[in-house]
DNA sequence: TGCGCCATTCTATGTAAGGT
DNA sequence: ACCTTACATAGAATGGCGCA
């Protein structure tokens, strides 16, 4: 059984990112904070750890008033690579990582990356992002709110100042615990490693929807031209469907298609086109079932989009 | 061959929110 | 100050077509 881990990280960052044989590092991380809990979600350990910079040596104007730390507090504190390691090993195998919003995983490898660790995966990892189940479970799970916001309106106890690692830890937890099966079951995924093979693709049906997440392409055509990117499966009973709304694209990044299924009804088709680390490409594709009223909406999206390109 | 016309595509920019 | 995401929109560049 493993742990999941509620994990909170501070930063500071300098003039400009710096570069070191190839690799850059914008953002260099001061502090690791974690909460360590059981399948239950009941808390069973603590993680807390200042990281003296190697980089950036300046604390940075804007950062300095936020995260409540100086140069001084981190001379006592370990290697990003000792406190990194320590970190994982406390974390035990499999960790199921939780934090608030999608950035912190990403600068922890990031930083990784940098200072020569190896990374946590050869593909996107599964975490929990609590901001966007914070969203889910009591907004419109689409907007994002601050994690003090998000503290106050469930009127938690919030004695401890905010951006240090172990308290903003803390707080994500509480607020972690709170969320039924059906939003945890609403999984994010950190690309900052992409899959680099049709075996590291991700495909994942949730109750509403299905995500997949491609292999790299190098260019925009071989993304299009992609008969399984481009196709409109069922994604339930895995049959090709008929378009309705063919293909089209408000900008270029974004593609949206509306196909129908005698079974399930209008399936949405968006496909984005997105630049892995490396510069390469690969597409976040998601389906899912829309009403006939959001089949109209989808026609007046598409139709938009033609007069903007055609008008009278 | 050059021109205008129109549709498409790309690039840049702007908003607004979040993170340190 | 730097980054992220999502969604808009404006303008330039590109490309196909008809026609002189």
């Amino acid at each position: 059984m493993s742990n999941f881990i509620v994990f909170d990280l501070e930063w500071n960052q300098g003039e400009t990112p710096a570069t070191l044989d190839g690799k850059t590092l914008t953002f260099e991380i001061v502090e690791i904070g974690a909460v360590k809990l059981n399948e239950n979600r009941e808390k069973i350990g603590e993680f807390s750890r200042l990281i003296k910079p190697q980089v950036f040596k300046e604390m940075h104007k804007i950062t300095g008033k936020l995260i409540h730390l100086s140069m001084e507090d981190l001379e006592n504190g370990g290697s990003f690579q000792d406190v990194a390691r320590d970190f994982l090993e406390w974390c035990g195998p499999e960790p199921k990582f939780c934090s608030w919003g999608p950035l912190d995983l990403r600068e922890f490898q990031s930083n990784l990356d940098f200072f020569g660790l190896p990374l946590l995966a050869d593909r996107p990892i599964a975490f929990y992002d609590a901001q966007k189940m914070y969203s889910l479970a009591y907004d419109d799970g689409r907007t994002r709110k601050a994690l003090s916001t998000a503290v106050e309106e469930l009127k938690l106890d919030s004695d401890i100042p905010f951006h240090r690692a172990l308290a903003d830890a803390a707080y994500t937890a509480e607020i972690f615990k709170t969320f039924d099966e059906r939003v945890l079951k609403r999984i994010s995924f950190d690309t900052y490693v992409t899959p680099k093979s049709k075996k590291q693709e991700i495909r994942i049906v949730f109750d509403n929807y299905e995500k997949y997440i491609s292999r790299e392409f190098d260019t925009k055509e071989d993304v299009l031209e992609n008969m399984e990117i481009m196709s409109t499966k069922c994604y339930i009973c895995h049959k090709n469907l008929r378009r309705k709304i063919k293909w089209f694209s408000p900008n270029g990044k974004h593609y949206y298609a509306v196909a129908y299924c005698d079974k399930h009804g209008f399936m949405k088709a968006k496909v984005r086109i997105k630049k892995a680390e490396n510069g390469r490409l690969f597409v976040v594709k998601t389906c899912k079932f829309i009403s006939p009223e959001d089949m109209e909406d989808m026609k007046n999206k598409q139709r938009k989009v033609k007069k903007r390109q055609n008008p009278q």
